[in-house]
DNA sequence: AATTCTATGCTTAGTAG
DNA sequence: GCTACTAAGCATAGAAT
């Protein structure tokens, strides 16, 4: 009954993670709703959640294609502000990607060993290091680019 | 003190109007993150007042860093009667993994799509948020096909 | 996995400085 | 205008179903 106080990191359980999504999408776009009622502003909201390919879009498709044209057409220079919060947040992620990388590539490496040892035990076959090379190969495209990425951030 | 019960029109007042205004796009803007943060989805939100030429963009903030679980390397122990067992589930589950993979990268592809979408409308400055997020999902799906062999190692 | 319930945390309208 | 405050409205986590 009730509840705690909310501890705002990434919900490991997929079912409540799922839940949560599900509730407050609907409480965020109420509230958007309200806004432009309230306010008479217009808005719009995309969310992309990994569970449905189709990104949940407020109002419409069509109203948020009008606003999102709108923004694009309003001068470069008065999203600096924007921009600039941008780049600090896409530094400040930048920096704990890289940190995953690090221990994933780690973790990637004692996987190797443990697979290896599998299929050494099996005798034959290689799809096990087919799905590793693709791993790998992930991971490679990854990094190449959050380098492109952190290259154009820098410059 | 206290408030009453919001009445969902236009507010007249413009002062009132205003001050709603600033408050409820806070707050909108707060909800956003959180989501974003304990849900893992890409989301973004422009809003449109007719008291600034620019709009208010929230940007996809930094995913908050998954916790990780905690690696733990199976010793390869029992190398007598169950290492054939050990071998033919590694094989089942890295069959499953592989059909796992090909869905999610078709997923992936379709998610990059959509995002395509919103860079174009979001602009070419833009461009980096969203091929971050890309990253980003690709990252965190890596992750969870690591996590999986891991276990099914284990087991 | 979707719905309902509800205690409790969170948001915010109105106000004061 | 703004910040700070606070009462009360509102959203929602966790549990039950």
């Amino acid at each position: 009954m009730g509840r705690k106080a909310t501890v705002y990191e990434f919900i490991s359980n997929e079912y409540a993670r799922k839940a949560t999504l599900k509730k407050r999408k609907a409480g965020l776009l109420k509230k958007l709703s309200e806004l432009t009622t309230l306010c008479g502003v217009a808005a719009c909201a995309i969310i992309f959640s990994s569970y449905d390919a189709q990104p949940d879009v407020w109002p419409s498709k069509a109203e948020a294609c009008q606003v999102l044209k709108k923004f694009k057409s309003s001068p470069a220079q008065q999203r600096g502000k924007n921009m600039m919060d941008q780049t600090v947040l896409l530094k400040r992620s930048i920096l704990q990607l890289n940190g995953r990388l690090e221990k994933r590539k780690k973790k990637n490496r004692e996987l190797e060993k443990e697979l290896a040892l599998a299929e050494a035990m099996a005798g034959e076959n290689n799809c096990d290091w087919n799905n590793l090379e693709q791993l790998k190969e992930l991971d490679y495209q990854l990094q190449e680019n959050i380098k492109l990425i952190t290259d154009k951030i820098k410059s």
